[in-house]
DNA sequence: TTGTAGGCGTTATCAC
DNA sequence: GTGATAACGCCTACAA
């Protein structure tokens, strides 16, 4: 295969010229351009990115670090990430930890090896060692972006949906349908993050209505225990289901039941993939606008990329979209 | 960073002793071996895998070629994929070319440039250029993929469901359930592919029954243009829907105007994502195995890599799932 | 069992 | 505007 070199003694110049050039690091003469030219087209010039980045010791390599890739959640916001970083010609390197056996530490000496340009986290890492992850990325000094995990800022950039405005806007929503005791189920989220839905349901409202009922799932399971007849005991006429496949399957034991959707109990779901659209009833939900997610990951992590000052943090608006399930 | 020179410098060896070593080329003395440990260990050594790549002229990067990574029916194939490379110790680079400004022959050059060390093309390019970009594929020599493409064998290896026994199997289940008038619904399926499942609908019950009705989506819609009173009009009990999105809007389009589901009008769906599952009725379907296709590709691509002899075109079997709509 | 030296393809430095 | 040279980090004959 044609090399750098090649071109340049084909088109009678010295190699660097040629580099620079292409490189447009310097303006050549116009003969020497067509010459140039004429040579990578006679010869089919392919440059070589692996030995650019050797030279230049980086790679426009970005990778992301996901659960699960076949999970619509995940892979809308790694489209908008694709999306953007082949604007702006990066590629995209895809790592799934949950199927397989790469820790944290695997993955972190893996980016290494590889020269990554920098690393966009998506959800959450194993609580156990992700303090220690953390520390050995923050020592790398290598671009990094933390997406969809809803923490404190301690020294790496975030985003994430606002979790506290998204409970607000679900029990609002609830309410102004004339609901009036309201649930919310979760899939074991982990305390803090179930703290600001609580707290947003607190801000709806104006703190005159009573606390959401709390209803947890357990691990492997998709739906809490007993969780119609606990909702009917309780009187409970509006849920704010915090995972979308839950909502679907709630909505499908309320309906095998015979409990009328809406008119008994309003179900209101999160995340808006293309899953509530196509379920039956549509499922009413709070997006989170995970594609719009993924591209701000990717705009941060390139901003770090080029040095330049960005938001250490973003936080998402999420947007109420009406169905047919509340 | 710490180098292999330094860790050869600091364990008093050479750098190629290192390197033999470390790349289990050699058995080299205890003494040595814990010396060399040591230094690796002190010094935190990183092998640089970009300098090793322009070394060996090879990477351990296999790209997957996507039209649209936020689909389950890309997304399942996709994480076959990322497991059998990554327990193999190879990277995913995952290119989305539905959304984005890249062509086959972009996407081609980008692969030169990064050194690919093969490519999985998952389902169909744009026809046109087709032709062309295979063309480009042969001639390089790359080892290569097409994941999902039901076309005959034209020199390069090809992973791809059974689609006539799709259609057998998903006939002879509506047989079997009593129905007697099929229909197939298909979104703008190439020729080719539709007539894999009509030879299908042929072999199931010996020639005994007429032939499917055959109705088909424009782009941009979701069913046929008045599709249940066509329904209707012919007759129909049992539809075979070759896309699953487009039987769930089918079911629910029956639903809305009382058509009851199984009783009157089988549905039967193709492909078996989790959407499949959740949605209402649970739609029977003819599983097309995605995720086991994505380790196939990967599996052939690793094969091809290591200069193994590997099956030209692997055809998988298709699996009839039963649930609520059939 | 270990070391020496050259080169993979590119870019940066310095010179002209 | 252009060129010579060295270097990025590693691997691999070949030599010892």
């Amino acid at each position: 295969m044609a090399t750098l070199k090649d071109i340049a003694k084909h088109a009678n110049v010295s190699a660097c010229t040629v580099s620079r050039y292409l490189n447009s690091n310097i303006v050549v003469k116009k003969s020497t351009e067509a010459r140039i030219q004429q040579a990578i087209k006679e010869l089919g010039y392919i440059p070589n990115v692996v030995a650019k980045a050797l030279k230049r010791n980086e790679t426009s390599n970005v990778a992301v670090i996901l659960p699960k890739i076949n999970n619509l959640y995940y892979s809308e916001i790694t489209s908008g990430i694709s999306q953007t970083l082949s604007r702006h010609h990066y590629n995209l390197f895809v790592y799934e930890v949950d199927n397989q056996n790469l820790n944290e530490d695997d993955i972190l000496q893996l980016m290494r090896e590889n020269m990554i340009a920098g690393i966009i986290f998506i959800g959450l890492f194993s609580d156990k060692s992700f303090q220690e992850s953390i520390q050995n990325v923050l020592e790398w000094e290598i671009p990094v972006v933390y997406a969809n995990r809803s923490i404190p800022y301690q020294g790496f950039p975030l985003v994430y949906p606002d979790l506290v405005k998204a409970g607000k806007l679900g029990a609002e929503h609830l309410y102004s349908k004339g609901k009036k005791k309201l649930a919310i189920v979760h899939k074991h989220l982990p305390e803090p993050l179930l703290d600001y839905f609580i707290e947003g349901f607190g801000q709806a409202g104006n703190g005159s209505f009573e606390g959401p009922l709390i209803m947890v799932i357990e691990e492997g399971k998709d739906l809490p225990d007993n969780c119609v007849f606990t909702l009917l005991e309780n009187k409970i006429d509006g849920v704010f289901v915090l995972n979308e496949l839950s909502a679907i399957y709630l909505t499908k034991a309320l309906h095998k039941s015979d409990i009328r959707i809406v008119h008994d109990i309003a179900v209101l779901s999160l995340g808006n993939s293309l899953m509530s659209e196509i379920s039956t009833p549509e499922l009413s939900c709070v997006d989170l606008q995970n594609r719009e997610l993924g591209v701000i990951s990717a705009e941060m992590i390139l901003g770090q990329i080029r040095k330049q000052e960005i938001e250490p943090v973003t936080v998402l608006e999420p947007l109420i979209i009406q169905r047919n399930s509340t």
